[in-house]
DNA sequence: ATAATTTTTGAATACGTATGAAATTAAGTT
DNA sequence: AACTTAATTTCATACGTATTCAAAAATTAT
């Protein structure tokens, strides 16, 4: 335990200058002569020195550490969105310092709180919901926050999702196109505006072809409680033809169905879902699916952060990506289909 | 953008007190009388104050921020230890920065500096190697590393694995218990000591019993490569058994065999793996396997970091944790087996 | 060659907190 | 009441860097 800790003041004295032209050197927009960067330079790698991120952010007001607040990595769609998140802001000199938050509302309040303790740049929010309170003190403390895969009432929250509307619509209008009738729906967490958007759209579209929703569980964005929703629904007068609200929970209800309850997809009952997760396009499943554009949304989400980080401007911006239906084997393909 | 920094002095000067019982107040260890500290607490809750957690690091030398390398995402082990560790960190009251490292072994040293640019009190490295020229930088910073699910020569670096020798000597002894003698192993990276104590423990235990390993292909812990390793293994004179070094290989070696080559699981093949991944026990896989205890690789891992960020000393440990054979439907169980 | 201008440099200061030493107050003893 | 001891508080400083301002050096214009 040695504790090295180079300071630029040891460069300095080393290359015979002052600890400001080293800070200058490894500034960037700051000027020196050819000399100085080279001496400094060579001075810098005789005691390997590197800049501490944690001084710089104190006197400059800016950590490059972007805050992400996220519920549950079981469902893949967030390690792939993590993975992808982090390094494109890695390629901008921004780091991801992650926060997990439980399920419990009270305690994502607790989680942002600690993430302002970090100095912050930006905040993303992943499939969590902010308290009002909560987005007026990231407001006022000057750190942009994006919603990813969320929306929320709140204005001033900048948020990113796919068409969640819409493609409850397409998802109603392709299972319709397919003959089906009896048409059942497998809700999410209710408390998601995903779970909500994804609804509305499928209804609004079985209602407009005049159809009834023939039936309706909730699974909670949990494979168990999708099981076990799987299971009433099918207990009697099943639908032909299901949407599952979220690709998670269509793979424990494809489970349930074929090898619990012995069904045949697609042939007793198509399905389709939501998310097009890499398990979707699995063989075991090959899943009939809406897709999210996830490198899209990832790339809004940190062009909104750096907007708002570089731009100083807090405007808020609600994006909404284009999804569309990913054919697979889990539903019957309605004959000359376009999507 | 309003940018409000309420510091420790406003505090102290609304509470009528000085700064340095302000932060005696929220610092734990030092002494202030209940007055001040409920005089301290008011001005606090009425300005909304909370410590600067980056000023309090560069004084007192702790960020409480630990930094995480790890590679790729897409195989659920990682998010499943990712969203434990994170958990565990944080009721210590340390929090995750996140590097993704490219696979490109060059990469990974560059991303090593930049953690070390952040302070951080401890680096888990999970599933890469470091460079020994990196690894004694750690050192000399005071650094405590720790591998996660990756062993090396390096006396100096703490590590925690499952057993994975004796992971490989398992289930090569399940395989021939079961009757089976043309036996198939498809390999990880060959890069990594996990893949490489696997295949040890596993030809070792086949030596022992006198049998040949049949056949050998190499999936480099990918899902697209495990396909094609299958496809060349079972091209021509099939295994009967074959030991896959991930479940992540073979999940994708299943459905290669299952929905490309027309192989029935465990008829024709029997299969186990290694991890336990979620995905291993949904009925669609159901796969025999060799389990990671992921919770107690992550506590032992945690438990590791704490003593040497706490007790300041940087002794090495280097953990290896039993790993149980889980029986499921992949593998035909030897008669009047017991692990 | 001198003046005017630009570029580079160093000294000093600020960022927000923790902490050792000194000063003050409170509590306990005789 | 006078003195000793303990507890609390404040002052001053340090952490490692960026940045302003004025001074110095280098460059260009006259």
């Amino acid at each position: 335990m040695s504790k090295d800790k180079v300071t630029s003041q040891q460069v300095a004295d080393l290359a015979g200058v002052s600890q400001s032209a080293v800070s200058r050197v490894y500034t960037s927009g700051a000027s020196a002569s050819k000399k100085t960067i080279d001496k400094v330079h060579k001075a810098a790698a005789e005691l390997n020195y590197r800049p501490n991120v944690l001084a710089r952010a104190m006197v400059s007001g800016k950590s490059r550490i972007i805050g992400l607040v996220v519920a549950y990595l079981e469902n893949q769609f967030y390690p792939t969105a993590i993975e992808k998140l982090s390094t494109q802001l890695q390629e901008k000199g921004y780091h991801v310092l992650i926060f997990m938050a439980s399920k419990t509302a009270g305690n994502i309040d607790s989680v942002v709180e600690e993430i302002l303790d970090y100095q912050v740049d930006g905040i993303i929010a992943a499939s969590v919901a902010l308290s009002s309170k909560l987005a007026d003190r990231c407001h006022s403390a000057g750190v942009p926050v994006v919603l990813f895969n969320r929306t929320q009432d709140d204005e001033a929250l900048s948020c990113v999702t796919s068409d969640n509307f819409n493609g409850g619509v397409k998802a109603a209008r392709f299972l319709l196109a397919g003959g089906h009738n009896k048409l059942g729906y497998i809700a999410g967490w209710e408390g998601a505006s995903t779970q909500r958007n994804r609804e509305f759209g499928f209804t609004a579209a079985l209602q407009q072809a005049g159809v009834k929703l023939h039936a309706r569980e909730v699974g909670d964005f949990s494979m168990e409680q999708a099981s076990a929703a799987t299971r009433r629904m099918f207990a009697d007068n099943p639908p032909d033809a299901v949407f599952v609200a979220n690709d998670h929970m269509a793979l424990a209800v494809m489970d349930t169905l074929r090898f619990e309850l012995g069904f045949n997809i697609p042939k007793d009952v198509s399905l389709i879902s939501y998310d097009d997760v890499p398990a979707a396009a699995w063989p075991a499943y090959n899943l009939t699916t809406v897709r999210q554009r996830v490198n899209q949304m990832v790339q809004e989400t940190v062009r909104i952060l750096m907007e708002q980080i570089e731009g100083n401007s807090l405007q808020s911006q609600r994006i909404s990506i284009g999804s569309p239906i990913i054919l697979r084997g889990t539903a019957r393909i309605p004959k000359g289909w376009q999507p």
